[in-house]
RNA sequence: GGAGAGAUGGCAGAGUGGUCGAAUGCGGUAGUCUUGAAAACUAUUGAGGGUCACACCUCCGGGGGUUCGAAUCCCUCUCUCUCCGCCA
């Protein structure tokens, strides 16, 4: 949710920058204002009337205690126009509040000047590219194949005990993804990260703080009986933990890091891209998340992708950085960096990281501040993005070091999987 | 699942209808003292809205009600703790 004070002083601004999704919002920020402006003239006035109210009610205390009946009772005749007038005054405001909420929400967050226009994936920006995009040729399989083949995954017996997109690991592919996972943990806490074992699901309350709900709501595995949802991301348990908090400057910037499984319903997404691995229900994932002073969040981002970039160094996966363009950024982000790696046999790219700076689009709703030089309290800025998304790498893995004699296993993951060949 | 107790400022903990945004203690900040520090003493110290700045307004778990007036009384929801049962 955008500020309300930065839609009153830089209008404009936001106004050009949020064409760069797309998106004319001339009309709803005038909108906003408006209601911004109608919100505050009603305060002022209920203010006022409800000092009045409170300073009778304080002079019928004292004429009570003086024995005054009489005129306490005069008093009290008084009050009984201006209770209607309260009343009246504050069902307004709830409802101007409530509209200027809605719209608030309603509008997605600005991108920064240097996020390329563009309506769609082919506006989006090649950063980097490292790595040889192979083919392969002759023999080369798909990863649903090699995991078949050599027993690693079991996405017939996910089927039935669970349903489709609920994939069964076994023997060297459920080593493999244990092995992963630590890898990354490992990895992210050398580079500053704390770690954090979160809960799987979460009440309502998370859900609309990272922004899931209310628009997304369908995506969500949700559990009526006692109202939680199923995590589609740790991002969401681990942004709440500071939820409704006020740090210490000296506690930033602060770093943390999860593995969590991510549950995601996926409705709506049939057909292609949907085979093996590409797309499940249930996948593992370990995630980055840092909340920093504002004047660090742009650094910390150039850190967060430097670091994923290394972590597919390490797994000697070829692949590129995307900086996404306005029409496919997320709906809460200001700037995002994809990671893609190349898919040696399905030859297409594959995502499996996206790492964003939302600065206080965030915080604002959740609350997130800290207290500055001035001992004043301001938002921060957040930041996530995953480090990494296993499904994904493990079919890059797979496709792409498929040998003669089997799967090669990049060093750096050996010292995990206790094996170097599958 | 059954029975009971409770939810107040960063923490602990008073407060049962007006003088309460809230005693007191701890913690934090600033100062006095000191070569420096500690101790002691003094002052200060919640959040949000509003305003150029004041004024002013809101908030004592959430929502609703009674009353001229609610942290305090009533209803309701949520959560926490204790005991019992069940159980990894």
């Amino acid at each position: 949710m955008l500020e309300i004070t930065y839609l009153r002083s830089q209008a404009a601004e936001a106004i050009s920058g949020l064409k760069k999704r797309g998106l004319d919002a001339n009309q709803r920020i005038k909108d906003i204002l408006k209601l911004d402006e109608l919100r505050r003239e009603n305060q002022n006035e209920l203010d006022q009337t409800l000092a009045e109210s409170n300073r009778i009610s304080k002079e019928i205390g004292q004429l009570f205690k003086e024995g005054k009946r009489e005129e306490a009772d005069a008093a009290k005749a008084q009050t009984a126009a201006l209770k209607n007038k309260i009343k009246d005054l504050q069902q307004e405001q709830e409802q101007l509040k409530h509209s200027l909420e809605q719209d608030l929400l309603a509008l997605p967050n600005v991108p920064l000047d240097t996020v390329p226009a563009g309506n769609s994936e082919a506006d989006n920006e090649i950063v980097q590219k490292v790595g040889e995009q192979m083919t392969l040729g002759h023999g080369a399989k798909p990863h649903w194949e090699l995991a078949e083949d050599l027993k690693l995954i079991r996405f017939d017996l996910g089927v039935k005990i669970t349903g489709a997109g609920f994939p069964v690991y076994q023997g060297k592919g459920a080593r493999l993804q244990r092995a992963l996972i630590n890898f990354f943990l490992e990895e992210n806490i050398k580079a500053g990260f704390e770690e954090y074992q979160p809960p799987l699901m979460v009440n309502e309350t998370s859900g609309y703080g990272t922004g899931q709900l209310p628009d997304k709501e369908g995506q969500m595995y949700h559990m009526p009986e006692d109202n939680l949802y199923a995590i589609p991301t740790a991002e969401v348990p681990i942004t709440n933990i500071f939820r409704d908090e006020i740090l210490n400057s000296e506690d930033l910037p602060i770093k943390a890091t999860a593995y969590s499984a991510c549950f995601r319903r996926e409705a709506g997404s049939y057909g292609k891209d949907v085979r093996g691995l590409n797309r499940l229900h249930q996948f593992d994932k370990v995630e980055i998340v840092a909340l920093t002073k504002p004047e660090d969040s742009m650094a910390m981002l150039d850190a967060m992708v430097e670091h994923v970039a290394a972590l597919l160094q390490k797994l000697e996966l070829p692949y590129r950085i995307l900086k996404l363009c306005g029409g496919d950024l997320g709906f809460t982000s200001s700037i995002t960096y994809d990671f893609e790696v190349w898919s040696a046999a399905q030859e297409r790219w594959l995502e499996v990281s996206s790492v964003s700076n939302f600065q206080t689009f965030q915080t604002n709703r959740m609350k997130i501040r800290y207290r500055g030089e001035d001992k004043k309290t301001h938002l921060l800025h957040s930041l996530n993005g995953s480090a990494l998304a296993l499904p994904r790498i493990v079919a890059a893995l797979l496709e792409n070091h498929q040998e003669e004699d089997g799967i090669r296993i990049p060093e750096a993951l050996q010292g995990f999987t206790g094996f170097e060949k599958i």
